[in-house]
RNA sequence: GGCCGGGUGGCGAAGUGGCCUAACGCGGAGGUCUGCAAAACCUUUAUUUCGUGGGUUCAAAUCCCACCCCGGCCUCCA
């Protein structure tokens, strides 16, 4: 609330609770709701490794002008409108290792808490009937303006807002929408009608976690007028303080074709879904770029940000993929699957990586500086490689740990989930299929040991334009896909 | 116009009073390894420098003031 950084005291010692803005699902989610998605994922994950119980709530907006019009376009109910896009939504999170949140409400299936918030609301004297509309009189809460930075006089002479002659101040805000001819509606005291868009937030927040909850977030653009107007309307009908810690992320821009920036939105009609950007790259690759920028800059976006972003990962995955093949060459006992989470006291000598990396999370979820230890630790575990293969053995533990570790703080931040092999050798949707690759390298290889080396070399070109690099080891060539 | 963010190397991005002769990644250069490569490793790539100009301080990328640029919010938007 005082838009600055503070220590995080919890309601309860040991339990958090967190309510973030979904999407409205009228359309495919681009990379800006992938930004908040992912932000908000290593958030819970990070609090839960630390222990903490968490409940995480993130809703879906399924009832909306947006969602009215488009279904109309499409002539189909809105609610198959609707199921389809939650549907997409959570394909497009499980591809980027979004996990579930714990309660997913929708707008729908919450009328009833809505209105009886309306109906407090009305009792109070906050709000008031207009034109057979509800809306807030949010000059009747003194409060107003506090989260942003805003005061009303100054908000009014700047105003853009469409004068609603059944406003009482410009900026109050419609609660419940009667009607119109031909549009979905619910039974209300007030007619029948639809919730506005900021009351089920206050509604269903409430619900699963009661007032005074831990952290509420959600994008940087909600936080005027639409965290503003949740505050007005939870604190106004309860009587109590609502929300401890609010949290917002940065914007995803975009360089247009003339250079310009401007932030991604559906409205600039400027925005990449998130599925055709995992046509393309992992979704870990997109994590790493979200991830490698603190949560609360601008991000820009640009496939050559994310193809430097691509080349990171595979450094990391390329560490696993060595210290397996060399633990397994030197000691075939040790597994280094990361299955096994390393015991705080035996990480040795890791153990400032990984008093780093916690320090990096614990101040303001700083995940740029975590994922540079995360290439700290890479660099040191591809450092000893060469000792273990030169007999020292007692490397191979070190290694072991250092693996192990890796890949237990990035799990938190949902990267290095993969099997490296299975990383490097990912079908892409065109390309080689492996057996032909196989085929390929078995053809270079009797073409080396003949000494052909210029046909050896054309074979391997092949393979390169085909998006295939190939490595020599003493072991035999192995081979990844770019 | 009001209110918020931000301007750090070729690029991305941390760092917000001394550990900064600025983390980490990408890219570049040279080297080791290799038939040649690839990956990895080593060295190197901001040393009158952290948008510009002033100021405070023993000490500033970090604090203050002014100015210049960029983005966002003030209407639906993550």
């Amino acid at each position: 609330m005082g838009r600055k950084k503070e220590p995080l005291v919890l309601r309860e010692p040991g339990r958090a609770g967190l309510y973030v803005c979904g999407v409205t699902v009228y359309d495919y989610c681009h990379i800006g709701h992938a930004r908040v998605m992912v932000v908000f994922d290593i958030i819970v994950r990070y609090l839960r490794a630390c222990g903490l119980e968490v409940t995480y709530v993130r809703n879906f907006t399924d009832i909306d002008d947006k969602i009215i019009q488009r279904a109309s376009a499409l002539n189909i109910p809105f609610q198959q409108l609707t199921e389809q896009f939650i549907a997409a939504f959570h394909a497009d999170m499980e591809a980027l290792g979004v996990g579930k949140a714990d309660v997913e409400p929708r707008a729908t299936e919450h009328l009833a808490e809505m209105q009886a918030m309306i109906a407090s609301l009305l009792a109070k004297g906050l709000a008031y009937p207009g034109g057979g509309d509800i809306f807030y009189a949010v000059d009747r809460f003194p409060a107003y303006g506090q989260l942003s930075g805003k005061n009303l006089a100054e908000l009014q002479s700047g105003s853009r807002v469409d004068v609603d002659t059944h406003k009482r101040n410009p900026l109050d805000f419609v609660l419940w929408k009667k009607a119109k001819p031909g549009e979905p509606h619910w039974p209300s005291p007030w007619g029948e009608g639809r919730p506005g868009w900021h009351i089920e937030c206050s509604a269903m927040s409430g619900k699963y976690l009661g007032t005074a909850f831990d952290i509420h977030g959600g994008g940087m653009d909600l936080l005027f007028p639409h965290h503003e107007n949740e505050i007005a309307q939870s604190e106004g009908s309860t009587g109590q303080p609502w929300v401890r810690y609010w949290l917002h992320n940065g914007f995803v821009n975009v360089l247009t074709d003339s250079g310009e920036r401007e932030k991604m939105s559906k409205s600039l009609g400027n925005f990449s879904t998130i599925r055709d950007l995992l046509a393309h790259y992992p979704g870990e690759v997109v994590r790493l770029f979200i991830l490698n920028s603190h949560y609360r800059s601008p991000l820009d976006f640009s496939t050559e940000l994310l193809e430097t972003a691509r080349h990171g990962m595979d450094r990391l995955y390329s560490a696993l993929a060595g210290a397996n093949k060399a633990l397994q060459a030197t000691a075939p006992d040790r597994t280094a699957t990361g299955e096994t989470v390393p015991d705080r006291e035996e990480w040795g000598s890791w153990a400032t990586d990984a008093a780093h990396f916690f320090a990096a999370m614990d101040d303001d979820f700083n995940t740029p500086q975590a994922i540079a230890v995360l290439f700290d630790i890479a660099k040191k575990i591809n450092r000893a490689i060469p000792l273990l293969e030169q007999g020292q053995a007692e490397t191979g533990a070190e290694i072991q740990t250092g693996v192990d570790l890796l890949r237990h703080l990035a799990a938190i931040l949902g990267l290095l989930g993969d099997d490296p092999d299975h990383y490097f050798h990912r079908q892409g949707e065109e390309g080689l299929a492996d057996v032909e690759i196989d085929r390929l390298i078995q053809q270079r290889l009797d073409a080396r040991q003949a000494r052909d080396f210029p046909a050896a070399d054309r074979i391997r070109q092949q393979l390169q334009e085909a998006g295939i690099t190939l490595q020599d080891t003493k072991e035999g060539t192995t081979w990844r896909r770019a």
